[in-house]
DNA sequence: GCAACCAGTTGCATAATGCAATTGGTGAGG
DNA sequence: CCTCACCAATTGCATTATGCAACTGGTTGC
């Protein structure tokens, strides 16, 4: 994780940015997963990372400006880490490597059926997302549509799915 | 890089496969700087991968089915690498960290016109590229448009770039 | 025959990752 | 207070990946 610059090619700036392999399953997890805490990041993942790496990224992360963090109010040792815009914008990339890993790989049921939803509702549901994503961790208000959010939407027929597994 | 297999999440999947510092970056020199050589792609990308590296990758890259390896013809020792459908179709991965990376990141100008025209043209413009890369490296044939290609624009306005900085 | 080219391989050093145990501290309940 | 569960990391050590330089065994053109 030095900072030795490779080339100027927006490709590779950006693979040394999160192109190892845990930095963008911490941002997957912080917007699909709402996991805001250390401890969240830490035991709720389904790769199960280790501590010392998740701490790693978290201050590489903050210092790329990807998150920031701020003390939890309840608790003094408690952080939240949030998606800055940047962070925020990183989603268009995940929902492709998403697609893409959904077309060609072994992917269970449960975690596919967020790829399939993610796919078809293409660049307009990722900005839709997105604006969530600005609202819940930039505080940015927005103008509400009707209906279940696209998270709420993702979220829904990942339990759904879960449920009828059971 | 070893095949034990974390989760079945599409994009923790879809790391396994590409989500080094080196894959994506071969890939990108096999569709936009064309590259199908070994030595072609040791010797003409600007950040300098090498061999050890660029022979394990390709090795990787042939066991996952990104790209295929031919013997070339004109040169018993040559080998030709192509891209196939599955690798054809991670553009849009790249063609996102492209976007995101000019947008963040210190691009360099001949670098970045890529990056810019490549966004601006958006999935549009990607869907014509593949098509492009299917025909050079699957030879399926595919209905010319009128005036340049994809991959010609992209070339010659980066060419322009070059020249006008000189 | 020889120099330039070709696709890798080998040996060794350094850096990144992974695991388990531990640190130093907080907060709620008794 | 005291204790116990929780919290965000940190430390030590082993394993793995990456990186560099030199080298191998072969091909091609002159």
């Amino acid at each position: 994780m030095t900072d030795a610059q490779r080339s100027g090619c927006p490709i590779n700036l950006t693979l040394e940015v999160v192109g190892d392999k845990w930095s963008l399953l911490v941002i997957r997890d912080m917007m699909f997963g709402n996991r805001r805490h250390f401890r969240e990041l830490l035991t709720k993942s389904d790769e199960g990372i280790s501590s010392n790496i998740l701490a790693d990224r978290l201050k590489t992360l903050l210092e790329r400006g990807i998150i920031t963090r701020d003390d939890d109010p309840s608790h003094k040792q408690k952080g939240i880490y949030s998606l800055t815009e940047q962070g925020v914008e990183l989603l268009p990339i995940l929902a492709q490597m998403s697609a893409w890993g959904y077309k060609y790989l072994p992917v269970s049921e449960e975690l596919g059926i967020r790829a399939r939803l993610l796919s078809e509702g293409g660049p307009k549901m990722w900005a839709e997302f997105m604006d969530e994503l600005r609202e819940t961790h930039l505080g940015v208000k927005r103008r509400r549509k009707a209906g279940p959010s696209a998270g709420e939407r993702l979220q829904a027929a990942y339990e759904k799915v879960v449920a009828r597994k059971k």
